[in-house]
DNA sequence: CCGGTGTTGTATAACGATGGAAAAGTCAGC
DNA sequence: GCTGACTTTTCCATCGTTATACAACACCGG
């Protein structure tokens, strides 16, 4: 049942090495030879052992995408990019998930299933630079997202600060002025939703009659709905009274937007709101959501390029200074600050 | 940079082998030995090759699932749970998907990664019956999901008819007497939809005053919230006036949702609408969504579980007839179907 | 017809781990 | 001090593939 190519080779009465040949598409092998093998492989239907040419070859093929959560469909939908684009180049992606656990993380920076990828791609939550330096392993490691190091690797992520500010601005173009934020982490505002904070402070800076209190940025523990719809509840029993707010992901936009309506305040004459992602939830929500569009298509390509230049590249692009790639991004107007056409 | 069990084995004075026995925790090895070695092993920060190892032991401890979509946050979360029910028994999850088209699925199926995987857990949309009969591959496969076959693999599903007949009567036992169906798909009414259909229809005969007719079924082209938005929209344009929808899955219920709101329809006043999956953003939805609760962890440990009782469980459960394992499921009602409390 | 050149095929040794058998070491009992 | 029984360690083969080195062969010009 497990046919080896030292089964074909028996058969076809050749060496195995030359069975392998064929089977790699070898230039010096006589045509007739070629055909009895292929016919013999046919015949017996072979197939090539991966694990046994990874081993000898000393590479899998395998890169590795750990993301914080497939729950998240923003991150749910960038997989789907990566894995795509990666099967085009002839690359399998080994998809898993850290939970946006610094224990995970750091597991998964560290290599623990090293030898079996080849490198990986992480978006990092709660990892410390300290855990990125301590790193044993010589395996590429490609980074995504939000969180900014000084190790030295490549980097994928938009312009986090530009395109907060473009969302900000948005709302205040619109004439709210005051224009609260949703989702910076608790006990550590500088820490990950840093850019974005920066990127809202910035527009409120550049806009006189907008109120900048820090009374109008509200945390959440994690990022999903039900986060979103606490937060906004605890920012309106405190009495803040916000005409808008951007939040730091879709997700917890639409929990706001759930807690602003059972509220019964409307979205947008009341509160607009803005969030971040572009997931595809927004679009269909009975009030569709204002939104910054990140290029997924062009950061999962991004990614797999850049740890594919290093793994294939040679010497010289292994070696290449880390590279900050920054995709584009869109603001993509809906309903949640437009209102209904 | 790459260290071996040979490197160990030099550094600590011992043999190979003796190092592997270390590692693997194998009994007849002297304390004294022990420690040194382990101390080479940390010193020299050594990590198996799982490459060579699966190589050797003929197995890799890898197992796929394959996931039409992982966009559709149903499978991101069904495959969340996988992944972290197989990582507790030591197994690795090679995620992927096959876009639900019959050619990515044939191609899981004949085991286009032989030799990697230990096995397979499938979730089919197109294929057929015979493309399972001509599998030539011996690695077990599990399938999971609506659509039924007769070829020898375990199935793991929960009773379709029963969750779609629970929904409709739901919706019966609160008056409505016209339920339209939505997500039958194009052409092939019989297959996909079929058992959520047949629970429909189940429902509707029990019930003396309800409209029974097959304009009272709507076609979709796939499973997005954009498919059930427009095939909402176009049972509306045919005048067909339902006072209620049961959907095939969330996603087309919230693009339905999303359609009845735009046309100036309330939910659940004039029409009331029930899902099914219960994915996550049913629970924000602006009017939170009444749906089918498949009990995800337990489908997912019933596929895991199926599968690894074929793999490790020797011959005679290799060998045992295909069992039809039927998780249990939940209605859960919300304001889709009850209104705002 | 010889030697050089170029093509085609083969034998053998890795890659890094584990399994089984053999060898070496330990210890009690007489 | 020797035997036998048991424990600990080593040696060798092996998984399926590819790389390297080389053998075999044909072809060509001189």
């Amino acid at each position: 049942m497990n046919i080896s190519l030292k089964d074909v080779a028996a058969r076809a009465g050749v060496s195995v090495k030359t069975v392998s040949n064929v089977v790699n598409g070898y230039r010096h092998v006589t045509p007739a030879t070629r055909q009895r093998v292929q016919q013999v492989i046919d015949e017996l239907g072979y197939r090539p052992n991966l694990t046994a040419r990874h081993l000898r070859k000393g590479r899998t093929g395998i890169i590795a995408l750990a993301l914080p959560e497939l729950g998240n469909p923003y991150f749910a939908e960038l997989a789907d990019a990566v894995i795509s684009y990666a099967a085009g180049l002839d690359y399998i992606v080994l998809l898993d998930h850290t939970n946006g656990r610094r224990d995970q993380e750091v597991l998964f920076a560290q290599g623990f299933r090293a030898r079996l990828i080849d490198g990986l791609i992480l978006s990092p939550i709660e990892l410390e630079n300290e855990d990125l330096l301590a790193r044993g392993n010589d395996a590429p490691l490609v980074l995504l997202g939000e969180r900014e190091y000084e190790a030295p690797h490549d980097h994928i992520a938009i312009d986090n600060v530009a395109a907060a500010r473009t969302a900000t601005r948005h709302l205040l173009d619109l004439g709210r002025r005051r224009v609260a934020f949703l989702g910076a982490r608790h006990g550590r505002v500088r820490r990950v939703a840093h850019l974005r904070l920066r990127g809202w402070r910035a527009a409120i800076a550049e806009s006189p009659g907008a109120a900048a209190g820090d009374e109008l940025v509200a945390a959440t523990d994690g990022y999903t709905r039900g986060d979103g719809a606490q937060a906004m509840a605890r920012l309106l029993d405190s009495g803040v009274a916000p005409d808008a707010v951007f939040c730091y992901n879709d997700l917890i936009a639409i929990g706001a937007m759930r807690t602003l309506i059972e509220r019964g305040l409307r979205v947008p004459e009341d509160v607009a709101v803005v969030g971040f992602d572009d997931i595809d939830d927004g679009r269909y929500c009975s009030t569709s959501l204002t939104t910054i569009a990140p290029h997924k298509q062009a950061i999962a390509q991004a990614a797999v390029d850049a740890l594919l230049a290093r793994l294939d590249g040679g010497d010289e692009a292994a070696q290449a200074d880390p590279r900050y790639i920054r995709p584009g991004f869109a603001l993509i107007r809906r309903e949640s600050t437009l209102g209904r056409p």
